[in-house]
DNA sequence: CAAATTATCAAACGATCTATTGAATATCAA
DNA sequence: TTGATATTCAATAGATCGTTTGATAATTTG
């Protein structure tokens, strides 16, 4: 007969993995973690924490099974470890969002009003019709570890120096790292500000990878 | 701009929930009420412990937005908040199961080694073509809280005095709780012991009730 | 081999979480 | 109202977690 001991260790070890979801930071982290893997160091300046703690919530994460390590010279990679822990933590953001009341209202707040936007079927019928442009407001190393196909990187920060790049008689659809990232919000505003015909991504890369939309991998076939 | 301070707040709403999920005695709370919803002394009985602790872990779970509560008369049921609360915690189990070792090793011990199983689609075609019984082998509560449509209710604890229920010409199935429950391995083990063709169902109720087969709910249309 | 870089470890403090205990509250029945 | 039941609150002590600091290990470069 499975003793009361022998289930306690199960719902243990689950908590686990629950604990590694319990720290703001560590969630920073797999945030961060969903767009690219990065190495340490480059998680810790993107954070905005120190080298050592970044390290110490890494290996917390690793502990869990949420993320895989690989070393590369002298510095070590962190990735998420499948799209099943990108699935939860999306899962897992989404309750949250649906559910507390204080996450809508401050989601609300840093994204400081929102933005008209435009589903994922409308925009693949659009590319295809060639009447609108993608563009891609994330940082660089971010689109280079994978994007939807057909966009182009603009970061939110060089936008207003490359606006020439945008045709003036298209539509311009600008995601960035999903509904909790204000950089798709802001490049609209500010692509309204400057007279352009504008709208906003619904949802943002990870969870395009994972509804199996044409997109462009790095080292993918 | 989004400041940093709104995005840590962001951080610091979602970690709520995955603090919820933390603790091994709440998540053995979520588990029980994935299966029907319960009462404070119900839940406290249920899961071995105290119902000042049990009041409080389920109002960490209520805080949290996993639980909903009504009062009855002098007592209050608590039920998981809704059908996205259900998914998470199928899909946190799921990505420990497949992830930790431990996890994995605990529960291969706990089930006490694995018995034959049948898979969802081919019991709905058994079923059909009438040649199989499928018993839900979980505590009368939970039956009456819902259960598989086509099921008849024999707790494990009575599969012995009540085996002349069952026809000896059919396979019998068994399902309980789900992948991490060991009634239905046991009842297999039980009825195969007493000479019975049987196999397990692979999944159970909540996995079940959430893929929206057949099923029969208490006040359900 | 030595120096430089990157990551991890170890100790320590403060903050937070958990379980226990006993008291307080709400509802129902008499 | 009083008494009984079910739940919640409040306070405590013990354990765990998170951050910082400084030292240690692994890898590359000179």
């Amino acid at each position: 007969m499975g003793s009361e001991r022998q289930k306690q260790a199960l719902f243990d070890a689950i908590a686990v993995m629950g604990k590694a979801f319990a720290s703001p930071r560590r969630l920073e982290l797999v945030d961060l973690l969903a767009q690219a893997p990065r190495t340490v160091d480059e998680l810790a300046r993107a954070s905005g924490q120190s080298t050592a703690n970044t390290s110490q919530h890494l290996q917390a994460l690793y502990a869990a099974g949420l993320v895989t390590r690989t070393r590369e010279g002298t510095s070590v990679r962190y990735a998420l470890a499948g799209d099943e822990v990108l699935s939860l933590w999306l899962a897992l953001r989404e309750v949250s969002v649906a559910r507390l009341a204080e996450v809508e209202r401050a989601a609300r707040e840093y994204l400081g009003g929102d933005v008209d936007a435009i589903g994922r079927d409308e925009l693949i019928a659009r590319m295809r019709s060639g009447d609108v442009v993608l563009v891609d407001v994330r940082p660089t190393e971010e689109f280079q570890a994978g994007h939807i196909a057909g966009a182009r990187s603009i970061p939110l920060a060089e936008l207003e120096d490359r606006l020439a790049e945008l045709p003036v008689d298209s539509e311009v659809v600008a995601y960035c790292r999903g509904p909790l990232c204000a950089f798709a919000h802001e490049a609209v505003r500010r692509l309204r500000a400057a007279g352009r015909d504008a709208r906003r991504l619904e949802e943002g890369w990870p969870e395009w990878r994972l509804a199996d939309r044409p997109a462009k991998h790095p080292r993918a076939a």
